[in-house]
DNA sequence: GTCTATAAATTGATAGAC
DNA sequence: GTCTATCAATTTATAGAC
């Protein structure tokens, strides 16, 4: 404890609060007046930390990219077959948006309005193609029906991945393993009472641009 | 034409180009400066169609709910099986979502720092309701596999149509019914080829908690 | 590592002319 | 319906003491 009664904050234990903060309020609607409240220190105190607020936000998108890129890099997503390398980059990307909740919601919300922002899409661009790039591998090898767009079925898939930061807050341990396996059984299997067909038309066709 | 070279704004098209800036910046990134600049008219012209910067989200917000709750009330998600009631309301708010784009896109970015954004968030959790009950009926009729949660399902499902607005552009006249049925067959059918099985265990377990 | 005080710029909104 | 000019409040960031 400092003699001002708490302990000093590090970089890393300030950005956790800053974090939060953001993901109430918005980024852009957070002040550097709120983060002091919140942080209970003065706006002045922040800049011994940090250089800009900005800094704060580059601190915080990259640690969960980082995060996220190391899963791509982990032996279940490099050995195997496509499908369970696959399986193992969704399922550890639901246990990364679990223990780094805040960081992530963070980046799923960047808009690319600003340098750092925008270095940030693009680094999500890159792990959502090395993603895309499994998928047609399990679709060419057979593993994955090939009726379905590979690059659509990508963003619809990560885009329910990315979605539970809207709503997952884990309370007990074994939440975050419901989710995961009721999230892998969805995609894999479907929702579909077996026995029942799908009466959906085939959905070849022309691309779709991403914006 | 005024006399000033220019269609004068009305409400609804001064609004237009206000929610598009709103989802390039975020709403709390745009001043009234950016609006009018974006506009092409003064800062205090806007004021002469709106009250406040609050009001046009309001307007947006508005939009937006009245489109997706209209579609709970078409004939198509009150009559027939649960299970097609179901599939009609994530095809039309598919659809929905193309034709207000923006408008939607707003919306599912509001975080309820403000009145006016806690209204809405309400409200979105109404529609929510009214899907996971159509979700239970059609698990309670058989219709769909009864061992996965149903309001996990419905977060899950509503998640994957709701990131549309992340990246879904449409260019061509088939764009709309590429994503709209590649997400039923998606939802409906799942990913795994056919004949392959799925490997995640069941999904039974306590309940979590949406923040 | 934290503080008070303050600078310089930007913000949402208003007044009043045309 | 639009403009210029302006206000009061807030914003990010800095200076300098302890």
């Amino acid at each position: 404890m400092s003699r001002h009664g708490r302990t000093p904050y590090s970089v890393t234990s300030l950005l956790d609060v800053a974090v939060e903060v953001f993901n109430d309020q918005g980024y852009d609607g957070t002040s550097m007046g709120d983060l002091a409240t919140a942080l209970g220190i003065s706006k002045s105190s922040i800049y011994h930390h940090v250089d800009s607020k900005t800094e704060l936000l580059e601190l915080a998108l990259d640690r969960a990219l980082g995060a996220l890129f190391a899963v791509l890099d982990e032996p279940g997503a490099t050995q195997g077959s496509a499908r369970d390398r696959l399986e193992h980059v969704l399922r550890r990307s639901v246990e990364v948006l679990d223990a780094e909740l805040a960081f992530v919601t963070l980046l799923l919300r960047v808009r690319g309005n600003t340098e750092v922002e925008r270095a940030a899409l693009e680094r999500r661009r890159d792990f959502d193609r090395r993603v895309a790039g499994l998928v047609r591998a399990a679709v060419e090898a057979g593993e994955l029906r090939g009726d379905l767009d590979p690059a659509l079925v990508t963003r619809l898939v990560f885009g329910t991945v990315n979605s539970l930061v809207e709503w997952y807050r884990p309370v007990g341990p074994d939440d975050l393993r419901q989710v995961s396996d009721t999230l892998v059984e969805l995609v894999m299997g479907g929702l579909a009472a077996s026995g029942s067909e799908v009466r959906a038309q085939g959905a070849d066709g022309p691309g779709v641009r991403a914006g």
